[in-house]
DNA sequence: CGGGTTTGACCGGCGC
DNA sequence: GCGCCGGTCAAACCCG
């Protein structure tokens, strides 16, 4: 019996949607597994840190910020982490055999090193931004080391001029995806339209990425492929956020002194 | 020739 | 004090 071209078509749509679907769901699994963990690690240090009787700041602690979504103008809830302050960073997904470092963030920027660290085989490269003279802004950039396709850039300071959009407008296209969370910048670089609607930040704090072991690397990586993937979909954002929030309520308390 | 990149050397912080 | 490691410097080099 035969089987007309459409509904072949169909059910071929139907499974590539399937496929689609499972994968979404897979990462959806590997960033819950992720952040319930790093929620763990995190609660560890946090009370680490208050039986040492040392005053602390909550610097680095899972929050929830309510944004909207700006194509169906509902809120959604984004998980950020704060780095230290003026710090922030961006996952650029690139061509991984494409060695050059460059994320095209709307500003201009020299190179001035470039090092092999320790826990990831890609170099990192030291950059200044050039835009200006004196501006105090530099960035680190490094290839993600278990997920080619991303490149990690890491901003400190604040920017003592305005972007310039001509360098930006790779930002959008279609081969250059960026998850962003630009913190300690000007409102009018913020509000800039080439820059990336959706915020998606799941960095730890400065203070755990002076952690160095693999294990962390590993989340790392794993974090920003899912984080970036994730992002594209605000609806998708909402849910996650949903079930991140079930699965730290339900998460057994911290043993308490 | 000026501006950017490369790369080895150097420096300072940190842990042991 | 020593060694490791990340970050920066600066001379050499490249390119338009």
């Amino acid at each position: 019996m035969d089987v007309p071209s459409s509904v072949k078509d169909k059910v071929e749509g139907v499974e590539a949607e399937l496929e689609q679907l499972k994968k979404e769901n897979a990462a959806l699994r590997l960033m819950l597994q992720v952040m319930s963990n790093k929620y763990k690690m995190l609660s560890e240090a946090y009370f680490r840190e208050s039986n040492s009787q040392v005053p602390t700041i909550c610097r680095g602690l899972t929050r929830f910020d309510l944004c909207e979504d700006q194509h169906s103008h509902k809120n959604i809830l984004i998980p950020q982490l704060q780095l230290a302050a003026n710090s922030s960073q961006v996952f650029v997904e690139t061509d991984p055999r494409d060695e050059s470092h460059i994320v095209k963030d709307g500003f201009q920027w020299r190179k001035y090193g470039q090092k092999v660290t320790k826990h990831n085989p890609f170099p990192r490269a030291y950059f200044r931004c050039s835009m200006a003279p004196g501006c105090p802004v530099k960035k680190k950039v490094q290839r993600c080391m278990e997920d080619k396709n991303f490149l990690m850039a890491t901003y400190e300071g604040r920017h003592n001029h305005e972007v310039n959009p001509s360098i930006g407008q790779s930002l959008s296209s279609p081969t250059s995806s960026a998850t962003t969370s630009i913190s300690g910048f000007p409102h009018s670089v913020l509000d800039n339209p080439l820059r990336s609607a959706i915020t998606l930040d799941l960095n730890l704090s400065s203070e755990n990425s002076s952690g160095n072991d693999d294990d962390y690397n590993n989340k790392r990586s794993m974090e920003d492929h899912v984080a970036a993937s994730l992002a594209k979909d605000p609806s998708f954002t909402l849910a996650l956020a949903a079930a991140v929030a079930r699965s730290i309520t339900e998460h057994p308390k911290p043993p308490t002194n």
